[in-house]
DNA sequence: CGTTAATCGGACAATTTTATCCGAAATAGG
DNA sequence: CCTATTTCGGATAAAATTGTCCGATTAACG
């Protein structure tokens, strides 16, 4: 569904809203140690995020990642997607057609649009807040 | 979403359904022509869904690939994803946690495990045969 | 029986994705 | 200013996926 890097980016994104709630700002190794990901890949994958404004990063000593309070609530899940994976998933072909076209449609179209929209929709409409909360009331988990 | 692989699967598996309605075995030159896929890399493909007996094959001149009567309602995508790409797709944890569970879920798993089974219930009900009816009347494609 | 046309199967190659390494730049704190 | 700690950025490596090649096998047909 998604690529590693966007799994892993997903995965870091709300460990560092959950750290971000209390003000302490984290820095890759802890990061990577808590979402179970490899570090040095975690850190591509965390500057690439950096530059798309959705994480806030801090350079020297006592630096680190960070989320400020507002963007919890505004950064939703579709916008990491977006920015790592592309929009194949929101676009493209079921099929693997070179364009997702109702005018000429594979013979998936009309049943794998329902399932993208719905997917897009959710990704839409879930925020960094809403998964950390769950989080931090110990209902989910970030690694098993 | 699906890998190439798989995509490639799908599209010649409906090709096929298509010509096998109308009687004709199929090379696969002409399926990785009319489907616009590498020849070699579909024939590895056809290869595996043979052995999963999604289709049938018939070596020597005149040979080639068919489906019969009766699969072409009761072969169903599912089938097809599940020979290629695993079950990933349907077990698997969207943010990639090594194990799918509800004990101790992911942050996206309520959320994720709704449009996995919409999908998964969408492949389950999409039969060969329903998919070549509409390329057949025109109303579909398989390449662009 | 020999030729020809087709799939089968294994080895190989190219590309993409995933992952690692290391020096450079920034900055807090002594 | 100096040192230690952190992210940044580019090069490189490993693994997985995608794609190619070719000889072996099978079978139709003259
Ligand atoms: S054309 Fe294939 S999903 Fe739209
Ligand atoms: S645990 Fe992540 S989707 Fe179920």
């Amino acid at each position: 569904m998604f690529s590693k890097a966007c799994e892993y980016g997903i995965r870091a994104s709300v460990y560092i809203a959950l750290q971000s709630m209390e003000g302490r700002r984290v820095s890759v190794n802890e990061i990577a140690e808590e979402i179970d990901s490899p570090i040095a890949f975690t850190a591509k994958i965390l500057q690439q995020l950096s530059r798309s404004n959705i994480i806030h990063s801090v350079k020297g000593p006592t630096g680190g990642f960070e989320i400020e309070r507002e963007n919890m609530e505004s950064v939703k899940l579709n916008m990491i997607v977006k920015a790592i994976d592309g929009d194949d998933i929101y676009k493209g072909c079921g099929l693997g057609l070179k364009e997702c076209n109702a005018d000429k449609p594979c013979p998936l179209h009309d049943k794998f649009v329902d399932i993208r929209s719905d997917l897009s929709k959710m990704l839409r409409n879930t925020s960094l807040y809403e998964l950390a909360m769950g989080l931090e009331v110990g209902l989910t988990y970030l690694k098993r």
